[in-house]
DNA sequence: ACAGTTTTTGTCATACCGACTATATCTGTG
DNA sequence: CACAGATATAGTCGGTATGACAAAAACTGT
């Protein structure tokens, strides 16, 4: 066996391949039914011209978690939302000028009324995932759709799918990024049976909306209920 | 904002925090109706005498599943078995001696023969997951809750499960499994008419089980079929 | 007032689920 | 060889979830 073998125990501090880290976010909101994801432009070679997903270096004294929470403040102003980490990606060629592994972060938010602008940043806008699908720089086109089929999963067992909508949001709010989501077409009736049936998924509040143009019914007002894991779960037609 | 902005587009190669870059393998398997985990001895400091997971040092040339296919080999002698890749750590005290961000996969097994004996490595063996929960170097007790968290969900999505079984097996024999992997009692009969009913999941064989001692009907052999999403998916009760 | 739209409730046949019973087929023992 | 014990497999039954659909409620705009 190589002295690979026993790596934990017999070698020398420095003498191991050296990786630069960075952690990458995804970004996700929806406008106008289609699902979105926040991109920066690059100002430079390589990929100049092309889009990528915010992200930077790790730095030596913060964990995962906190580079991936830093980077999105520091290039959009968000911040007090929920990451997490869905993959880890380190093919060799990925990026040609150094040997790169970047842990990445999805994040879901609501339609942003306008904290993007905020940044100095002329560069970063969001994008609807079909018009930038196969156009991103570096393996980004990879990753954003492991992010993509990973929130498919996800929004069956857990009530992520609300990060989606403001803090008080229709049951058809939910519908139409379930919807999106899954590229189909959902019953309203029977989804309001399904969701309303899960304990404390949505907890409705005396409010309702203002019907929207063109009229309808208008619709209870929710907030997000403390469920964490949704049962039974919601799961996609045929 | 700060210089790590632009990291994608104006730095200079070799300025960036080196990190070190491991792949672990949580290899799992099934004995004697107990969930164990292959870990191997520490020889030397840190964490001198304490148990480990097999894992190494990933390579200039290779990708991080080549990584981890290749330790797994090489500390084992197993190859050929789906790795998937789970969960990322990089907290910057996991490791004394460095800054490592190590890349975690799941592996599952059925019991093994003995091909663990035929690596020079006298201090690999399995041992019971709740025997060591709580002992383990580094931060490896925190990725087995993890793996283990992420093995009892993903048992009722994918037929994982199967994995623990030969390549012919029972119904009874993928019943313990997830009794053990969930560490509930599941009725035979409503567990046999929930995997039998689900399309392409388990396939019969004209073959049936020597029945075990202590008597018992012999019960029909199945061969894992090609499902790749259980539907719909074996829930474990409330 | 009325058509159009959306929300919400209800109906109904079917599928699924948990608890339970019954039957089939083996081992081991006297 | 009869019979107890064990395990596998099939079936029953009531409760619940589901998909397709109908209907009523409550708004907008003309």
């Amino acid at each position: 066996m190589t002295d690979e073998k026993d790596f934990l125990s017999g070698y020398d501090p420095g003498d191991f391949p050296a990786f630069a880290v960075t952690a990458d976010v995804v970004l996700l909101t929806m406008r106008a039914g289609r699902l979105c994801v926040l991109l920066i432009e690059r100002g430079g070679p390589p990929f100049k011209g092309m889009w990528a997903f915010p992200g930077g270096f790790v730095k030596l004294d913060e964990n995962l978690d906190q580079a991936a929470s830093r980077e999105l403040q520091e290039e959009t102003g968000i911040s007090g939302i929920d990451l997490t980490q869905f993959a880890s990606y380190g093919d060799p060629d990925r990026d040609p000028r150094m040997r790169v592994v970047t842990v990445s972060y999805l994040a879901v938010v609501p339609d942003l009324p306008s904290p993007q602008a905020s940044t100095d940043a002329a560069k970063a806008r969001f994008w609807p995932v079909d018009d930038v699908e196969g156009t991103l720089a570096f393996d980004h086109d990879r990753i954003l759709g492991d992010a993509l089929s990973h929130l498919r999963t996800v929004v069956e067992y857990s009530p992520l799918a609300a990060s989606f909508c403001e803090r008080e949001f229709t049951v058809a709010d939910l519908r139409r990024v379930y919807e999106s989501i899954w590229g189909v077409d959902l019953d309203p009736s029977n989804f309001q049976r399904k969701v309303l049936g899960i304990d404390d998924f949505l907890v409705p509040t005396d409010r309702q909306s203002s019907s929207s143009a063109g009229g309808g019914r208008p619709a209870r007002l929710y907030r997000l209920g403390k469920v964490s894991e949704l049962r039974p779960p919601i799961l996609p037609p045929d």
